[in-house]
RNA sequence: GGGCGUGUAACUCAGCGGGAGAGUAUUACCUUCACACGGUAGGAGCCACAGGUUCGAAUCCUGUCACGCCCA
């Protein structure tokens, strides 16, 4: 039976993924041992949402990931691929709540510990989903090494890290003004909240009577000192209006006071000329220190009291009078009323503002004063900073760096407490004084603080920002604290694969506590990719508007074919626009390199690698272009441009050995030649297909690891996985100028005579042609060439005569006689395009040499343009020879 | 307000100092024994606009316009 007949006509990805991603994980092939030999390499995961699903964004960075890892593993590297999932404090907590509530339970009624085990089972429920959806991308992560944030080890690490951040004073409490989301109560970082741009607000004004009328410079009476805002009702929490000290309007009023038009209170005028633009507004600012952060700072420097007027869930308290129990939009009203009716408005002008919103809740963040954990970053910023500086971590593209500096450079203090129950609770105890005491457990504080047994403790109920926990992944998923095998061989991680929009969230916060804990940066390289915008609607929706779901993508194109769309799409950039038409056309790459592999098998039929063998030009043209291609695939693979690394396979799979190599080989094994030499040389072509196909198989590998494992246990002489197979080498091609040049020769006499044929409206092959011309030996060494892709069935010596058509093949004539096939017309009109063709090349060469150019250009540069410009003009002095005989 | 990015063929995008590229779509011809998910040949672009640097600019610089993102 023949070698092809066992191979199904089409690649089925649905029938062999499943079973080939099987086969890999159950024989321990994604498994690293730090015991084993070879240089290390390795990547963690960044977690995605425990209960979340696969998109796009996870799709695109686990595909980069993965290709990475494979090419490595393949090239030698002892290779680590760490998995995992991120608990997700408050997206977790949030949907459970939901779900609860739609029973309706309340999960401050179930109580913290029924509600935590309900998070738990809906993690044990859910939790596998998204690394289920990995598998399906085939991705080779050592799932023996699978983490969770919130799994017993990690825990261990983040009580040790906040305990020892406390010991060394870089973890403080303290009352300050944070961001509070009013509808998921609980504190936020700076970096949980967006600004929604461009709202449409108002600037209100309204005036504050003097306590005491004052005259001014100019000796005029002064009643009232007008101030705007687009926050009415925090006028409630005024202790303060700011003027400019150097403004002359208001210079003299400093010290004096105004009174609170609603609550019975004096307000202090003060100077500041930090806070206060004069030309701004009135020129006059009034001050809530607890409810704005530019405020809170005014209040600071002048010792100004701090009034709260919200409760938890922003509706007003006792310290807003009247309009307790109010919430903020309605007492805004409210307030607005009761000053227009005391005749204290002042006037209203449209304003665009930006709101702060919980990136979680949507809620607008209210800032209130608060008891909260926060970590000292100065101390952590300064290294992590320099780390980059000096080349330590690198940034690709470089300009991301930029970004990581402006933020670590203006980085403050990070708030880390979050009022939650899905999370690690913070590793504090409170004596009935309230003094808190910080340990990694209730027996360790009592002990080192030498606490009486009876004294009763109370552990804080708060959990720490999930970030916290990611930012110690490179580590403590190896491990940490304890000293592991897998530390010591794998820390520092080679490269970081992730998306901008966490660069401040997680890479940052990675890269200083790398620093602080390991002593060394958590990874050489960060990979920074595009987003794929398409869920969001942001540009897809010109075109589609439809979520694209990676799992229906994999369906329907297959894994390969999909994983190469996202590595063609790669490139530098902010967005990656998914693209249905790529892909498809993928799947037509995928196809074609499945027929490649067809036609390869059938002609391995008689394959003896012990036979005499020789090697044809073509042979040894498609070694060496093969060469060149493993160069090109290796360089762009290690300068992370995964667009170039598809471009490059694509483009030499298709325009080089489908379209050329391969259908020079039909000519070899047509010939029924029974000759030594015949045979020697289909041996020759036979191995030589053999080794092209084994190592493009190899360097398909990380982009297209399903259909290259099943080619690969397809092909002879192969054993074990791909995999594990090693990575192509150029040297492993013997590059060949000869045949280079000799190929390149018959393809151009190749192309011309399909040329004459198309514009001739003759067929590809029939009606057989005759070639004819001065010197016949390099055609004649191609004849069979000739005949299978252009149909020139003999080579003849001689020169024009009768009607010919005329074509330059490497600076000579070949006439192609056409008696009887063609008019003469056809032929005349078909040279003036040529002719025309090539004056508008001859004119453009022209330009370029004139001027300067001879001068300035690179010598070599000038004689490339000069051996071009001699090549134009000898062609066209030819076709004009030929274009003249027709008359 | 500060910073960054993008504008290239009908569509989606590469290229970012040396004669304009890919996929899809499109035109003509070809049911050739790997592949019609194919083959052969072609058409299609003042590379956003205006200046400048250079022998040479889609590519570098300046400005303008449009769209997008980040930070305040």
């Amino acid at each position: 039976m023949a070698l092809i007949d066992d191979i199904p006509k089409n690649f089925e990805p649905k029938d062999v993924c499943d079973t080939i991603y099987a086969k890999w994980e159950a024989g321990g092939m994604f498994r690293a041992d730090p015991n084993a030999g070879g240089e290390p390499y390795s990547i963690v995961i960044p977690p995605p949402n425990v209960t979340g699903s696969l998109h796009m964004g996870h799709a695109l960075n686990n595909t980069l990931q993965d290709v990475l890892v494979r090419y490595k593993r393949m090239d030698g590297f002892n290779t680590l691929w760490v998995p995992g999932t991120d608990h997700a404090g408050i997206a977790t907590q949030w949907i459970v709540e939901k779900q609860l509530r739609a029973k309706g339970i309340d999960r401050r009624a179930m109580g913290r510990e029924a509600f935590l085990e309900t998070v738990w089972a809906w993690k044990a429920e859910s939790g596998g989903t998204i690394t289920h959806q990995l598998r399906k991308l085939g991705v080779s992560c050592d799932w023996s090494r699978e983490r969770f944030t919130m799994d017993e080890g990690l825990s261990r690490a983040v009580i040790d890290v906040f305990v020892r951040y406390y010991e060394e004073g870089l973890i403080y409490r303290a009352e300050r003004l944070i961001n509070w989301d009013p509808i998921g109560l609980t504190a936020l970082s700076d970096l949980e909240v967006e600004a929604e741009e461009g709202a449409a607000g108002a600037l209100w004004s309204f005036a504050y009577p003097l306590s005491a009328p004052a005259p001014d410079a100019e000796g005029n009476v002064v009643t009232e000192v007008i101030v705007a805002t687009t926050r009415p009702e925090t006028m409630l929490g005024d202790t303060a209006v700011a003027v400019h000290p150097d403004d002359p309007r208001f210079k003299h009023l400093i010290g004096k006071t105004v009174r609170h038009p609603i609550l019975d209170r004096e307000i202090p005028i003060i100077g500041d000329a930090i806070l206060v633009d004069p030309s701004f507004g009135s020129g006059a600012v009034k001050i809530t220190p607890a409810h704005d952060f530019n405020d809170f700072e005014v209040g600071k420097r002048h010792n100004l009291p701090m009034i709260n007027i919200f409760n938890l869930d922003a509706t007003v308290n006792a310290n807003g009078g009247p309009y307790q129990g109010l919430d903020r939009f309605v007492a805004r009203d409210q307030v607005k009323a009761k000053i227009e009716e005391l005749g204290l408005f002042r006037g209203s002008q449209p304003h665009v503002l930006n709101l702060p919103r919980s990136q979680r809740s949507g809620a607008i963040v209210e800032p209130m004063l608060s008891t909260q954990w926060f970590v000292r970053m100065q101390p952590l910023a300064g290294p992590a900073l320099a780390a980059v500086e000096h080349g330590f971590t690198k940034f690709v593209p470089k300009a991301w760096e930029n970004t990581y500096y402006s933020w670590m450079r203006n980085i403050k203090d990070w708030c880390i407490s979050r009022q939650l129950w899905w999370g690690h609770r913070i590793p504090a105890w409170y004596d009935p004084e309230g003094k808190a005491y910080v340990g990694r457990s209730e027996e360790e504080v009592r002990q080192k603080n030498g606490l009486a047994a009876d004294l009763v403790l109370r552990q804080d109920e708060d959990v720490l920002d999930t970030w916290f926990s990611s930012a110690l992944w490179p580590f403590s998923t190896l491990g940490w604290p304890d000293k592991t095998q897998d530390l010591a061989k794998y820390y520092p991680t080679s490269v970081l694969v992730t998306g901008f929009d966490i660069i401040f969230f997680w890479v940052a916060r990675m890269i200083y506590s790398g620093q602080h804990f390991m002593g060394q940066v958590p990874f050489k390289d960060v990979y920074i990719h595009a987003l794929v915008r398409d869920e969001h609607g942001q540009k897809m929706s010109k075109t589609k508007g439809n979520v694209v779901d990676p799992l229906e993508s994999i369906a329907l194109y297959g894994a390969d074919a999909f994983r190469f769309t996202l590595v063609a799409l790669a490139a530098q950039g902010r967005d990656i626009l998914w693209s249905s038409a790529r892909a498809e056309g993928n799947v037509k790459f995928q196809n074609k390199v499945w027929q490649a592999f067809r036609y390869t098998m059938m002609q391995l039929d008689g394959w003896d690698p012990t036979a005499p063998a020789t090697l044809s030009p073509y042979d040894h043209w498609i070694l060496a272009r093969m060469g060149e291609a493993v160069r090109r695939v290796r360089a762009a693979l290690d300068e992370y441009r995964f667009n170039e690394v598809a471009a490059e396979l694509y483009s030499f799979t298709w325009d080089e050995l489908c379209s050329w190599y391969l259908e020079l080989t039909k000519a070899t094994f047509k010939g029924e030649d029974p000759s030594p030499e015949a045979e020697a040389a289909r041996q020759g072509t036979r191995g030589t297909l053999h080794a092209v196909f084994h190592g493009l198989v190899r360097l398909l590998h990380p982009i297209m690891p399903f259909l290259t494992e099943e080619l690969w246990g397809r092909l002879p002489r192969t054993e074990g996985s791909v995999m594990t197979a090693a990575f192509p080498k150029a040297a492993d091609y013997p590059n060949d100028p000869a045949a280079l040049i000799e190929v390149k020769a018959l393809q151009e006499a190749i192309v011309e005579v399909r040329r004459v044929r198309s514009a001739m409206g003759l067929a590809d092959r029939k009606p057989a042609l005759i070639a004819r011309c001065a010197d016949p030996a390099l055609l004649r060494r191609h004849l069979g060439a000739l005949r299978d892709l252009c149909g020139v069935e003999a080579v003849e010596q001689g020169g024009p005569g009768g009607v010919v058509a005329t074509i330059v093949v490497q600076g000579q004539e070949v006439y192609l006689p056409l008696d009887g096939v063609i008019d003469v017309d056809a032929e005349r009109a078909r040279l003036d395009g040529q002719l025309q063709k090539g004056d508008k090349d001859i004119e453009a060469l022209e330009r370029r040499l004139s001027g300067g150019f001879r001068e300035k250009a690179p010598a070599n540069v000038v004689a490339e343009f000069e051996a071009k410009l001699a090549k134009s003009l000898d062609e066209r002095e030819r076709l004009q020879k030929a274009r003249a005989m027709l008359g």
